[in-house]
DNA sequence: AGAGCATATACGTGTCAAGGTATATTAAGG
DNA sequence: CCTTAATATACCTTGACACGTATATGCTCT
Protein backbone atom coordinates (compact mmCIF):
# COMPACT_ATOMS: atom_id res chain seq x y z
CA UNK A 1 0.00 0.00 0.00
CA UNK A 2 1.01 3.59 0.00
CA UNK A 3 2.50 2.85 -3.51
CA UNK A 4 2.80 5.96 -5.04
CA UNK A 5 4.56 9.04 -3.13
CA UNK A 6 5.17 9.84 -6.86
CA UNK A 7 4.63 13.23 -6.16
CA UNK A 8 7.56 14.66 -7.84
CA UNK A 9 8.58 18.17 -6.98
CA UNK A 10 8.41 20.65 -10.07
CA UNK A 11 12.16 20.97 -9.58
CA UNK A 12 12.96 17.70 -10.06
CA UNK A 13 10.64 17.33 -13.09
CA UNK A 14 12.53 21.06 -14.52
CA UNK A 15 15.48 19.60 -13.85
CA UNK A 16 15.95 17.32 -16.81
CA UNK A 17 16.84 19.33 -20.14
CA UNK A 18 15.02 17.46 -22.43
CA UNK A 19 11.96 18.08 -20.49
CA UNK A 20 12.82 22.02 -20.76
CA UNK A 21 13.35 21.26 -24.48
CA UNK A 22 9.74 20.14 -25.04
CA UNK A 23 8.45 22.55 -22.79
CA UNK A 24 10.23 25.57 -24.99
CA UNK A 25 8.82 23.60 -27.86
CA UNK A 26 5.63 23.85 -26.69
CA UNK A 27 5.84 27.01 -25.71
CA UNK A 28 4.87 28.70 -29.35
CA UNK A 29 1.86 26.10 -30.06
CA UNK A 30 0.46 22.48 -29.33
CA UNK A 31 2.62 19.68 -31.04
CA UNK A 32 2.20 16.39 -31.52
CA UNK A 33 4.60 13.35 -30.14
CA UNK A 34 5.82 13.38 -34.00
CA UNK A 35 6.88 17.01 -34.49
CA UNK A 36 8.38 16.72 -31.53
CA UNK A 37 10.47 14.00 -31.73
CA UNK A 38 11.85 15.39 -35.37
CA UNK A 39 12.60 18.64 -33.92
CA UNK A 40 14.47 18.05 -30.75
CA UNK A 41 15.66 14.80 -32.71
CA UNK A 42 15.04 12.43 -29.89
CA UNK A 43 13.79 8.78 -30.08
CA UNK A 44 10.29 8.25 -29.71
CA UNK A 45 9.80 6.15 -26.78
CA UNK A 46 12.54 9.26 -24.93
CA UNK A 47 9.35 11.64 -25.81
CA UNK A 48 6.97 9.94 -24.86
CA UNK A 49 8.66 9.05 -21.32
CA UNK A 50 9.72 12.71 -20.92
CA UNK A 51 5.88 13.81 -22.05
CA UNK A 52 4.01 11.30 -19.51
CA UNK A 53 6.28 12.62 -16.59
CA UNK A 54 5.16 16.04 -17.96
CA UNK A 55 1.85 15.08 -17.77
CA UNK A 56 1.64 13.29 -14.85
CA UNK A 57 3.35 16.66 -13.07
CA UNK A 58 0.42 18.66 -14.94
CA UNK A 59 3.30 20.42 -17.02
CA UNK A 60 1.36 19.40 -19.77
CA UNK A 61 -1.94 17.76 -21.43
CA UNK A 62 -2.84 16.35 -24.37
CA UNK A 63 -6.17 15.51 -26.78
CA UNK A 64 -6.51 13.05 -29.13
CA UNK A 65 -6.25 13.48 -32.86
CA UNK A 66 -7.02 10.57 -34.76
CA UNK A 67 -3.92 8.05 -33.83
CA UNK A 68 -1.40 11.74 -32.42
CA UNK A 69 -2.07 13.37 -29.59
CA UNK A 70 -1.43 16.81 -29.45
CA UNK A 71 0.38 18.11 -26.12
CA UNK A 72 0.06 21.03 -24.78
CA UNK A 73 1.16 23.63 -21.96
CA UNK A 74 -0.77 23.85 -18.53
CA UNK A 75 0.07 27.22 -16.31
CA UNK A 76 -0.63 25.67 -12.73
CA UNK A 77 3.34 23.95 -12.42
CA UNK A 78 4.96 27.04 -13.46
CA UNK A 79 2.99 29.26 -11.12
CA UNK A 80 3.97 26.88 -8.47
CA UNK A 81 8.05 27.70 -9.31
CA UNK A 82 7.24 31.47 -9.24
CA UNK A 83 5.52 30.96 -6.35
CA UNK A 84 8.81 29.48 -4.79
CA UNK A 85 11.25 32.00 -6.33
CA UNK A 86 9.11 34.93 -4.86
CA UNK A 87 10.48 34.63 -1.85
CA UNK A 88 13.86 35.05 -3.44
CA UNK A 89 12.47 38.09 -5.55
CA UNK A 90 14.03 40.54 -3.18
CA UNK A 91 17.52 39.75 -3.98
CA UNK A 92 17.51 40.82 -7.37
CA UNK A 93 14.09 43.12 -7.69
CA UNK A 94 14.51 44.93 -4.72
CA UNK A 95 18.20 46.31 -4.50
CA UNK A 96 19.14 45.22 -7.91
CA UNK A 97 21.95 47.63 -7.17
CA UNK A 98 25.12 45.24 -6.88
CA UNK A 99 26.72 47.92 -5.02
CA UNK A 100 25.34 47.39 -1.58
CA UNK A 101 25.99 43.71 -2.11
CA UNK A 102 29.10 44.66 -2.32
CA UNK A 103 29.55 46.99 0.81
CA UNK A 104 27.79 44.09 2.92
CA UNK A 105 30.24 42.08 1.77
CA UNK A 106 33.03 44.59 3.01
CA UNK A 107 31.22 45.29 5.94
CA UNK A 108 31.88 42.28 7.42
CA UNK A 109 35.31 41.20 5.79
CA UNK A 110 36.99 44.42 7.45
CA UNK A 111 36.04 44.52 11.00
CA UNK A 112 35.37 40.59 11.45
CA UNK A 113 37.87 39.94 13.83
CA UNK A 114 35.71 38.44 16.49
CA UNK A 115 36.93 35.12 18.29
CA UNK A 116 34.95 32.60 18.77
CA UNK A 117 35.05 33.43 22.59
CA UNK A 118 31.74 34.36 23.73
CA UNK A 119 28.91 34.33 20.82
CA UNK A 120 25.44 35.73 21.79
CA UNK A 121 23.37 32.62 20.62
CA UNK A 122 23.35 33.33 17.23
CA UNK A 123 24.22 35.96 14.96
CA UNK A 124 21.18 36.07 13.03
CA UNK A 125 19.64 39.09 14.38
CA UNK A 126 15.77 39.82 13.72
CA UNK A 127 15.64 36.08 12.12
CA UNK A 128 12.63 34.08 13.23
CA UNK A 129 13.41 30.84 11.07
CA UNK A 130 9.79 30.01 9.30
CA UNK A 131 10.04 26.77 10.87
CA UNK A 132 8.18 24.04 10.29
CA UNK A 133 5.11 25.89 8.42
CA UNK B 1 42.33 25.67 -18.85
CA UNK B 2 39.51 24.38 -16.72
CA UNK B 3 38.17 27.77 -15.75
CA UNK B 4 34.11 26.69 -15.42
CA UNK B 5 33.72 23.90 -13.62
CA UNK B 6 30.96 21.59 -14.39
CA UNK B 7 28.24 23.62 -14.75
CA UNK B 8 25.51 22.35 -13.57
CA UNK B 9 22.05 23.87 -14.70
CA UNK B 10 20.37 26.08 -11.67
CA UNK B 11 18.18 23.69 -11.95
CA UNK B 12 19.32 20.47 -11.19
CA UNK B 13 20.86 22.40 -8.28
CA UNK B 14 17.46 23.14 -7.03
CA UNK B 15 16.53 20.13 -7.83
CA UNK B 16 17.19 18.69 -4.42
CA UNK B 17 15.08 19.14 -1.30
CA UNK B 18 17.99 19.94 1.12
CA UNK B 19 19.33 22.37 -0.88
CA UNK B 20 15.91 24.07 -0.87
CA UNK B 21 15.75 24.25 2.31
CA UNK B 22 19.42 25.70 2.83
CA UNK B 23 18.10 28.37 0.52
CA UNK B 24 15.08 29.29 2.72
CA UNK B 25 16.85 29.59 5.74
CA UNK B 26 19.60 31.54 4.21
CA UNK B 27 16.56 34.23 3.13
CA UNK B 28 16.67 35.59 6.14
CA UNK B 29 20.23 35.96 6.97
CA UNK B 30 23.28 34.40 6.63
CA UNK B 31 24.31 31.28 8.54
CA UNK B 32 27.14 29.50 9.41
CA UNK B 33 27.32 25.88 8.73
CA UNK B 34 26.77 24.72 12.41
CA UNK B 35 23.41 26.77 12.28
CA UNK B 36 22.15 25.28 9.53
CA UNK B 37 23.05 22.05 10.38
CA UNK B 38 20.91 22.80 13.81
CA UNK B 39 18.01 23.77 12.02
CA UNK B 40 17.73 21.63 9.43
CA UNK B 41 18.85 18.74 11.57
CA UNK B 42 20.92 17.31 9.09
CA UNK B 43 24.43 15.74 9.36
CA UNK B 44 27.13 18.37 8.98
CA UNK B 45 29.38 17.02 6.29
CA UNK B 46 25.56 16.80 4.26
CA UNK B 47 25.47 20.25 4.74
CA UNK B 48 28.71 21.14 3.72
CA UNK B 49 28.46 18.84 0.97
CA UNK B 50 25.40 20.96 -0.02
CA UNK B 51 26.82 24.36 0.37
CA UNK B 52 30.00 23.10 -1.75
CA UNK B 53 27.68 22.36 -4.75
CA UNK B 54 25.53 25.72 -4.26
CA UNK B 55 28.76 27.56 -3.97
CA UNK B 56 30.25 26.33 -7.02
CA UNK B 57 26.78 27.04 -8.89
CA UNK B 58 26.81 30.49 -7.76
CA UNK B 59 23.85 29.92 -5.23
CA UNK B 60 25.64 30.76 -2.50
CA UNK B 61 29.44 32.49 -1.25
CA UNK B 62 30.72 32.55 2.14
CA UNK B 63 33.06 34.51 4.54
CA UNK B 64 35.31 33.09 7.20
CA UNK B 65 34.85 34.26 10.60
CA UNK B 66 37.31 32.54 12.90
CA UNK B 67 36.81 28.57 12.09
CA UNK B 68 33.24 29.54 10.67
CA UNK B 69 31.86 29.87 7.56
CA UNK B 70 29.19 32.15 7.03
CA UNK B 71 26.98 31.51 4.04
CA UNK B 72 24.53 33.81 2.20
CA UNK B 73 22.75 33.85 -1.06
CA UNK B 74 23.40 35.25 -3.99
CA UNK B 75 21.25 36.98 -6.86
CA UNK B 76 22.41 35.84 -10.08
CA UNK B 77 21.26 32.13 -10.21
CA UNK B 78 17.67 33.21 -9.16
CA UNK B 79 17.50 36.12 -11.97
CA UNK B 80 18.26 32.57 -14.05
CA UNK B 81 15.63 30.40 -12.99
CA UNK B 82 13.38 33.63 -13.29
CA UNK B 83 14.33 34.66 -16.81
CA UNK B 84 13.89 31.03 -17.78
CA UNK B 85 10.29 31.44 -16.35
CA UNK B 86 9.56 34.54 -17.90
CA UNK B 87 8.68 32.65 -21.21
CA UNK B 88 6.01 31.00 -20.13
CA UNK B 89 4.64 33.60 -17.96
CA UNK B 90 1.66 34.61 -20.51
CA UNK B 91 0.37 30.80 -20.01
CA UNK B 92 -0.43 31.25 -16.46
CA UNK B 93 -1.27 35.00 -15.96
CA UNK B 94 -4.74 34.53 -16.71
CA UNK B 95 -5.12 31.66 -14.67
CA UNK B 96 -3.89 32.98 -11.00
CA UNK B 97 -6.48 31.47 -9.52
CA UNK B 98 -5.84 28.32 -10.32
CA UNK B 99 -2.76 27.69 -8.59
CA UNK B 100 -4.36 27.15 -5.00
CA UNK B 101 -6.57 24.26 -6.55
CA UNK B 102 -3.77 23.02 -8.31
CA UNK B 103 -1.58 23.15 -5.27
CA UNK B 104 -4.80 21.40 -2.74
CA UNK B 105 -5.18 18.66 -5.18
CA UNK B 106 -1.36 17.62 -5.90
CA UNK B 107 -2.57 15.18 -1.90
CA UNK B 108 -4.16 12.80 -3.57
CA UNK B 109 -3.36 12.74 -7.47
CA UNK B 110 -1.78 9.28 -7.71
CA UNK B 111 -0.68 10.04 -10.87
CA UNK B 112 2.06 7.06 -11.51
CA UNK B 113 2.85 3.64 -10.60
CA UNK B 114 6.32 4.40 -9.55
CA UNK B 115 8.12 2.45 -6.77
CA UNK B 116 8.35 3.73 -3.33
CA UNK B 117 9.85 6.96 -2.67
CA UNK B 118 10.49 8.09 0.54
CA UNK B 119 9.87 12.08 -0.01
CA UNK B 120 7.85 14.33 2.28
CA UNK B 121 6.21 12.99 4.80
CA UNK B 122 2.89 13.33 7.27
CA UNK B 123 2.00 16.81 8.16
CA UNK B 124 3.47 18.85 5.62
CA UNK B 125 1.07 17.79 2.53
CA UNK B 126 2.53 17.41 -0.86
CA UNK B 127 3.84 20.59 -1.51
CA UNK B 128 7.32 21.95 0.09
CA UNK B 129 6.52 25.21 -1.05
CA UNK B 130 7.56 26.19 2.88
CA UNK B 131 9.64 23.61 4.30
CA UNK B 132 10.81 20.12 4.32
CA UNK B 133 12.61 18.08 6.49
C1' DA C 1 52.68 22.37 21.32
C1' DG C 2 48.40 20.47 22.37
C1' DA C 3 43.35 20.15 22.89
C1' DG C 4 39.02 21.13 20.98
C1' DC C 5 35.79 22.94 17.89
C1' DA C 6 34.09 23.96 13.11
C1' DT C 7 34.15 22.69 8.52
C1' DA C 8 35.69 20.14 4.53
C1' DT C 9 36.67 16.01 2.00
C1' DA C 10 37.45 10.88 0.83
C1' DC C 11 35.43 6.60 0.31
C1' DG C 12 32.08 2.94 -0.08
C1' DT C 13 27.16 1.95 -0.87
C1' DG C 14 22.48 1.94 -2.48
C1' DT C 15 18.98 4.05 -5.06
C1' DC C 16 16.81 5.91 -8.87
C1' DA C 17 16.17 8.00 -13.12
C1' DA C 18 17.32 8.35 -18.05
C1' DG C 19 18.58 6.05 -22.29
C1' DG C 20 18.28 2.20 -25.65
C1' DT C 21 15.93 -1.54 -27.72
C1' DA C 22 12.14 -4.20 -28.38
C1' DT C 23 7.35 -4.80 -28.21
C1' DA C 24 2.52 -3.60 -27.21
C1' DT C 25 -1.52 -0.70 -28.07
C1' DT C 26 -4.56 2.00 -30.80
C1' DA C 27 -6.34 4.21 -34.92
C1' DA C 28 -6.89 4.64 -39.98
C1' DG C 29 -7.11 2.86 -44.57
C1' DG C 30 -7.14 -0.48 -48.08
C1' DC D 1 -8.79 -8.61 -41.56
C1' DC D 2 -4.25 -6.96 -42.48
C1' DT D 3 -1.02 -3.39 -42.81
C1' DT D 4 0.92 0.75 -41.64
C1' DA D 5 1.38 4.83 -38.83
C1' DA D 6 1.56 7.01 -34.27
C1' DT D 7 2.28 6.56 -29.66
C1' DA D 8 2.87 4.11 -25.31
C1' DT D 9 5.10 0.85 -22.33
C1' DA D 10 8.26 -3.02 -20.59
C1' DC D 11 12.77 -4.52 -19.64
C1' DC D 12 17.50 -3.91 -18.98
C1' DT D 13 21.68 -1.41 -18.22
C1' DT D 14 24.38 2.34 -16.77
C1' DG D 15 25.72 6.34 -14.45
C1' DA D 16 24.97 10.03 -11.31
C1' DC D 17 24.26 11.48 -6.89
C1' DA D 18 22.88 11.65 -2.14
C1' DC D 19 23.84 9.54 2.13
C1' DG D 20 26.65 7.69 6.16
C1' DT D 21 30.96 7.00 8.28
C1' DA D 22 35.41 8.11 8.91
C1' DT D 23 39.08 11.19 8.50
C1' DA D 24 41.54 15.39 7.16
C1' DT D 25 42.23 20.35 7.37
C1' DG D 26 42.08 24.62 9.69
C1' DC D 27 41.45 27.91 13.40
C1' DT D 28 41.63 29.47 18.38
C1' DC D 29 42.75 29.44 22.95
C1' DT D 30 45.42 27.78 26.87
Amino acid sequence: MAYTKSMESVFEIIAEPNRRAILSLLVSSQQSVGEIERQLRMPQPTVSKHLRVLREAGFVESTVDAQRRLYRLKPEPFQEVNAWLDRFRRFWSDHVDALERHLDRMDQSAPAKRKTKKRPRGPNRGRDIGEEK
